[in-house]
DNA sequence: TCCTTCATTGGAACCGCTTCCAGTCGACCA
DNA sequence: TGGTCGACTGGAAGCGGTTCCAATGAAGGA
């Protein structure tokens, strides 16, 4: 029995016992270089005795990296940036590589976030979630070289990972149009901090144009960008289905808002989906449950695709600056159907 | 215009710059010691610059602290847990700590996990997350002083932030009692892996005590410890259903559950509550979207009051071990009612 | 048998920052 | 006016690893 050290043993504990050079503790831990078998055994047995384990932070030190990815994301409050997370954590589970999570929920925070990373040196790579860093945080990163993915977003010297959002639009949209809906309206996000992508936006686009294709006017008073919560939606969405001339479906950039519509549905006696159609996007868990028909995109997938190409660019493998973009479905469930 | 330093700039490059030692950069850096007002000036200007910040790992190497916490945690697939992560994320944005976030999914990714934290010093504390460390890396953790408060579980050794699983399945039990209901039927999970912590194991406890309680046998038949996905629920409460002597009440062991119960019962034309009352526990968002009675148990405010402990401990204060119970709180929507 | 080659090995420099320990020097006190 | 004090300042020693480079010695080739 050895008495329990009072402070961890370094590797020059582990040398002194072992009777060799630190160096010689350096190669048999990293397999680097050759060391005789006998020494490489004697090694080893005091690095048990002692329960020995390198320090990370040193070890960063000395080889100017981290073996940590940096993972930047607004509020981890919703549901999909959550899923995202999942799937950078599935990639990464059997990589060295560990994960900090930056949470921001404001623009002033964000340049905290991508200060610290990028000049600290406290990552090896970036993952930035549903955010648009700003040119001179993305100059830094590069002079740093220190590689960086964006997920749900885009920008022009970075690859990225991101779904077609305007063709999701059109998506729903022309799905609504072929069931024979005429008055569609829309209910998306209000236009946020100038850092943040604006999937909403380029959603309300593809509803537009789809619209436009069918010949069928766009209507001011059928779009309405105000929320993000369920709770205006909700609200937003009264005010849509007692206007004189209603809806006879809505089209919701998100399914957290199209659960609102629901609710004001609801609430005013009108049946979904005999009176109203309702179509949500992104297919979050809840919407398997109420049945709503959606748009779904890939969260998870995101999250792994994104995480996979940092990999390979740490790896030495610098992924090209391009957008990948991944497939969206239309899951038709119960809260749609041709109009009466 | 400054040309573009090829590589970041280190102290070294500041002091030459200023044309001081680097001691007095240092000290200039974080305010410590006398600087004559004109040498700072000069210090500064030199780091504005340069564009100098100082390298977190070789700060973390040289004051032998790292300013991460790692949160430790199973199964970011579930709603709850990133609730939890949410309240810590909370706490910890106005400290100066950044967050590392480490998913297990087995025991041993757990031992792994630990490992690394307490032995390589990547950390200065620990949140561990609905999992109980073996004794072994309690040790590890104390030998390296590393302060770690437990948040849903429990341990002779730490502090943690705990709620009363047992008076949970108390409450919930003897509401639907007290409702009139005598046979109230139970789904809970399976047992799991021993490191993690078995709150559906207590809720049964006090399931079964309020029956006791209140002189009602526990019907073998009625007890269903078998499952934690909704889908697995669903099939559970069907059978459940079916029996001879149907229950009249349901109490699952979490939200998820119950909505598995309340699909099975929808399936079989069974009208909640009036033939039926279905009470979860946890109170996820989706809980109050559709109604169910539950017992609301604080899930963000444990990951804040965890993160909280630990940032104390840090400062210096110790947290001592002992176990802090949250309240709990009975949250009464439409899913329950008197049965016929 | 002498020289070259190569497997092994240890020493020391370096990664970038903090801080102890002296050393300088002008100001103030007796 | 000499001495003491204290504000400033710089050098150098770690922190705990990695790795270049030189040294050692035995084996293989001529």
């Amino acid at each position: 029995m050895e008495a329990v050290p009072t402070t961890p043993a370094k590797i020059a504990d582990v040398a002194a016992r072992a009777g060799v050079g630190i160096a010689t503790v350096s190669r048999v831990l990293n397999e680097r270089g050759s060391v005789a078998a006998a020494t490489r055994e004697r090694v080893l047995e005091a690095i048990r005795v002692l329960e020995y384990r390198p320090s990370s932070v040193a070890q960063a030190l000395s080889l100017k990296r981290t073996l940590v990815i940096g993972v930047v994301l607004p509020f981890l409050t919703e549901a999909s940036p959550i899923e995202r997370v999942r799937g950078v954590v599935t990639a990464l589970a059997s990589s060295p590589y560990d994960i900090a999570l930056y949470d921001v929920e404001s623009a002033d925070r964000q340049q905290r976030a991508f200060r610290l990373l990028a000049d600290a040196h406290r990552t090896d790579g970036l993952l930035v979630v549903s955010l648009i860093p700003p040119d001179e945080e993305v100059r830094r990163l590069s002079a740093g070289s220190i590689p960086c993915v964006l997920i749900d977003a885009h920008h022009d010297r970075l690859p990225s990972v991101v779904i077609d959002d305007i063709g999701g639009g059109e998506l729903a949209t022309r799905y609504l149009l072929d069931l024979g809906h005429r008055r569609i309206a829309f209910i998306g996000d209000k236009p946020a901090d100038p850092f943040r992508r604006q999937s909403s936006r380029d959603r309300t686009i593809g509803y537009e144009r789809a619209l436009t294709a069918a010949s069928i006017p766009v209507r001011r008073d059928y779009v309405r960008e105000g929320t993000q919560s369920r709770h205006l939606a909700r609200n937003i969405a009264e005010e849509l289905l007692r206007l004189p001339e209603p809806p006879s479906a809505v089209f919701a950039a998100s399914d957290v808002q199209a659960l609102g519509v629901l609710e004001a549905a609801r609430g005013l006696g009108i049946d979904v989906p005999e009176q109203l159609s309702v179509i949500g996007f992104d297919d979050i868990e809840i919407a398997s449950y109420v049945g709503l028909t959606t748009v779904r995109q890939p969260l998870f997938e995101s999250g792994r695709r994104g995480a996979e190409l940092l990999l390979q660019a740490l790896l030495g493998q610098p992924a090209p600056v391009h957008v990948e973009t991944l497939p969206l479905d239309l899951v038709v469930r119960g809260t749609t159907r041709p109009p009466r």
